[in-house]
Order: structure tokens, then C-alpha cells, then sequence
DNA sequence: CCTACCGATCGGTAGG
DNA sequence: CCTACCGATCGGTAGG
């Protein structure tokens, strides 16, 4: 009988990432992320440098998705409306797609140790930075017209919880109509009332 | 000299709520605590029952505290766009003055022992089904025109942490500010784009 | 990949 | 309110 998962640094991340999420980061072991594989906690450091290497590989890693599937959502597209629709449908799905990694990014940011936490922050930053500028670009050109731009983007950065919590509740709705309520959700917000 | 803060169940409950606010209730230790206080762990243990006890009083306390406001935020007001608008400033208003707490409710419903975590489900169900109740009504009577009533209410439960976001940034406004930004934004969210 | 083991820290108690 | 101490568990290493 054959081990049901190869053991390698990605089947060990993978194992780390729902724990962490699940439980947290100082309520997992070692000893936990090693019994999900079916080995002893000792080897796992011939995949891995220790605990917190693996924190930082996941946050990292999912990090860097979530940006480069912005990027690509908005590749070619220059009206702002159009821009904020599909950078928050891309939001949503990585949201829905990858629930364990951001739940991880949105928690243990604080387990993090001093010397790699920068790095993650600066990524985080960066993405909502993109989402702010298409907000601002909107409101300089008169595409969109609302009195408080930076309050309207940290609105629409927390939408993909809203809906990640809704999908977590078991609602019958498919991943891409959250996404596209949502995406129009993000352009309402951005309409001062009355409007 | 005496100590700066006077020991008792209340001081000891503020000082746990901090510091599971900021390190997560894995990561705080009684000593923590007991530290922040300056006393000695043992100590601690004549004015809480464990560790656990404190994190769920925490908890406790913060649901019915957000309950209650909620409740007189919606006194004798009927009108179901008022109720939407009323409910979230409240919403906000809560999570603005009490990070810490709203924090440690997101976060450490895990961390909670499996007898009392119903309890606490229980009362975040609650404040989630009355919001959800106002968009229901709002709909039948034609107030509203959200053809995803139930994406709305996911989306305006959230729009609390996106102000606590914000608000952590340093952004240079005021929490009424703020808190009536984010009614004019739930009201956006209930209409469909283009009426 | 394993067993055996390290020092450190944990929540909590005894007893005053 | 303290000191002294308990068994359990932690992340990680030695050595094969």
C-alpha cells in the first residue's frame, strides 16, 4: 500500500494551507501538518526550512497570484468603469477559488515573522493600490462620482469577503454570478446617490 | 507606588482583549497577560476561570453589545431604506470604536471550545438575519431593486470591515464620517445598476 | 523516511 | 497576590 499523496514540498504546503486556515497558524503543529500526510513531523524538514518558511511561501505565493490574475483581468482595457468591473470580478473569483490563502493573507499577517512581514505588506499594498488608482482615474476623467474615493475603494477591496463568506454559507449562486453581482455592486458604490 | 491599573475581571478582560486582538488568542499566553498588568500569571486565574473563559466573555459581550445598538439604532424607524441606512451606520460605528473586539470575532470563533462556539455562532446569525431581513422587505415592498438580495446583505455586512480597514490606515476622517459614507453605500447596493 | 531526544514554553494547580 | 511546580506540547536537531 502506497501513500495516498507524494511527499514534496508542494503536497506539504498544500497540507500547511488548509491547517493554517482551518485553525490557524500557532494552532497548528508540525505534528498536525505532518499526521494529514501520513508521515512523522521530522520529515518534513526535507521539504521545507521550518514553520514559518512555509507561512511565508503560501502568503507569498498566493500573493503573487492574485496580482498577476489582475493584471491579466485588465490587459487591454482602458475605460475605468470596465476596469473596476473586471478587477473586482477578479477579486471575487480568486476570493472564491482560493478561500484557505486568504483567509491566510487576511489573518496571520501578525504571525509572520519581522524580517519576512515587509515583503507581504508591500504585495497586499500594492494590490490595493491598483484598485484605489482606478477609482481615482474614474473620478479625474467624470467616469465616476463619488465624494469619497478612498472610502469607496477599501469598500470594494472588501467585497471578495462578503462574498467568500456567502459561498461559505452554502448559497446556490455559481462562482462567476457572484462575481458578476458583485462587479456591479463595485460600480454602484462609485455613484454618488441620487445619481 | 501602586499599580497603574487596578486588578479585577474587568481590567483583565481588557488588557486578554488587546492582546488577543493583536497576537491571536493562540499566540497570547496568560503570562502575556499577566505581563501587560504587571502581575504574575497565577494571579490572574482569581478573577477568570482559564483562558478560554476570557476569550468567550470577550466575545459575549461584544455580540450583545453590537446587538443592542443595532436594536436602538432601528427603534421606531420603519421605513426599510432608513432601517438599511440606520443599520449600517451602526454597523460601522461598532466596528470603529471597538477594532479590537470586532477583530477577535472574525478571527477566533475557531479558536472558541466546541461547547460554547454554537452560542456565539448563534448571535452573529442573528445580526447577519436581521440585515438580511430589512433587504427582504425592502424588496417585497419595491423599496428595494436588488434582483440578489442575498449577495447584498453578504456585501453591506461587510462594508464594517472595509471602514475598519480604512480607519487603521489613518485616513483623515471622522467615524460619523465614515459611518455615513457607508449608508449611502448600502443604499447604492440595494438598486440595480442603471435605475 | 524514521526514532530518540533537546530546551523552551504552555495552561493551570498547590499551598500559603 | 506570590513562589514553586505539574504534565503536556511545542519547533527543531542528531544521527542514521
Amino acid at each position: 500500500m502506497t501513500r495516498s499523496t507524494p511527499l514534496n514540498r508542494s503536497t506539504v504546503l498544500d497540507a500547511a494551507r488548509d491547517l493554517f486556515a482551518a485553525q490557524g497558524y500557532r494552532g497548528t503543529s508540525m505534528k498536525d501538518v505532518a499526521t494529514a500526510l501520513d508521515v512523522r513531523a521530522p520529515s518534513l524538514y526535507n521539504h521545507v526550512d521550518s514553520k514559518q518558511d512555509m507561512l511565508f511561501a503560501i502568503m507569498d505565493a498566493a500573493m503573487d497570484r492574485a496580482l498577476g490574475a489582475l493584471d491579466e483581468a485588465l490587459r487591454g482595457v482602458d475605460d475605468e468603469a470596465e476596469q473596476l468591473r473586471l478587477a473586482t470580478e477578479s477579486l471575487v473569483l480568486d476570493f472564491l477559488r482560493h478561500p484557505a490563502e486568504v483567509t491566510i493573507c487576511n489573518v496571520e499577517v501578525r504571525s509572520l515573522d519581522h524580517a519576512t512581514r515587509p515583503a507581504i505588506i508591500a504585495k497586499r499594498d500594492r494590490y490595493a493600490r491598483r484598485v484605489r488608482s482606478i477609482i481615482d482615474a474614474g473620478c479625474a476623467s467624470g467616469r465616476f462620482a463619488t465624494a469619497t474615493p478612498q472610502l469607496a475603494a477599501y469598500a470594494v477591496l472588501e467585497l471578495g469577503n462578503g462574498a467568500k463568506s456567502w459561498f461559505a454559507s452554502g448559497g446556490p449562486l455559481t462562482g462567476q454570478q457572484v462575481a458578476t453581482a458583485y462587479g456591479e455592486f463595485a460600480l454602484l458604490v462609485v455613484q454618488d446617490a441620487g445619481h
